[in-house]
DNA sequence: AACTCGGGGCA
DNA sequence: TGCCCAGAGTT
């Protein structure tokens, strides 16, 4: 007895959420890969809408990797500051932003490798980069993801690296940045981890966290 | 696997 | 006041 869904009863959740969400994509404001892939590290364990806040007075004058470098360690932490972790992520930033200048021509990645080689770039952040600055067919795996697809049944498993691969095999790849992006925003809005409003949820009868309760 | 980095928003 | 937020790196 499996606990997950069969292939097809997925499709027709994905179906189902893609209507409800159909505008869903990284709720992060960028304008350039170089812009998302710095807005995505500094939304590390931090809100959307803080990130939107604070890029959008770091973006005006550092928008790209040398004028990034152009600042201390301290004065980007100043900048970045209302996001956490900002000693941190103001390091990586500015070291990812060398390695840009030095070994890529001041442009972004494309591959997830050479960004998870880069610091401060792990597999979530560089799925959204690839997804959202490329349109690359990528799913990451943030909270989300995984707590949204293990409550319905489209994974079971008891890892972030598990739940991935299950994803990647069981959602069709031309639909893997759009499922991305609707598991995401159902999650937030509606199966949320703490008191998930299923009464409103249109995917209820087919979850297997629901139809246990 | 556990620990650290962290300010801001919200109940 | 306590809890959580589109995580990543180190030990």
């Amino acid at each position: 007895m499996s606990k997950h869904l069969k292939i097809v009863e997925i499709e027709e959740v994905l179906n189902i959420l893609e209507k409800d969400y159909p505008d869903a994509k990284a709720e992060l404001n960028f304008s350039t890969p170089y812009e998302l892939l710095i807005a995505t590290i500094l939304s590390a364990q931090c809100t959307d809408v803080q990130v939107n806040k604070t890029t959008a007075v770091l973006f005006k004058k550092y928008n790209t990797p040398e004028k990034m470098v152009t600042l201390s360690t301290d004065e980007l932490g100043k900048l970045i500051k209302s996001c956490g972790f900002y000693k941190t992520k103001s390091a990586n930033i500015l070291s990812t932003s060398r390695i840009l200048i030095e070994n890529y021509n001041s442009k972004v990645p494309n591959t997830m490798e050479k960004l998870t080689e880069l610091p401060g770039v792990g597999r979530k952040t560089a799925n959204v980069v690839l997804s959202n600055a490329f349109n690359i067919p990528s799913i990451a795996v943030d909270t989300h993801v995984f707590r949204v697809s293990n409550r319905i049944g489209i994974a079971n498993a008891d890892n972030v690296e598990k739940t991935e691969k299950q994803l990647r095999r069981r959602i069709k790849k031309d639909r893997w940045s759009k499922s991305h992006h609707i598991l995401i925003f159902h999650g937030r809005r509606v199966c949320k981890a703490r008191n998930p409003s299923c009464e409103i949820c249109n995917v209820r009868d087919y979850c297997l966290y629901y139809n246990k309760k």
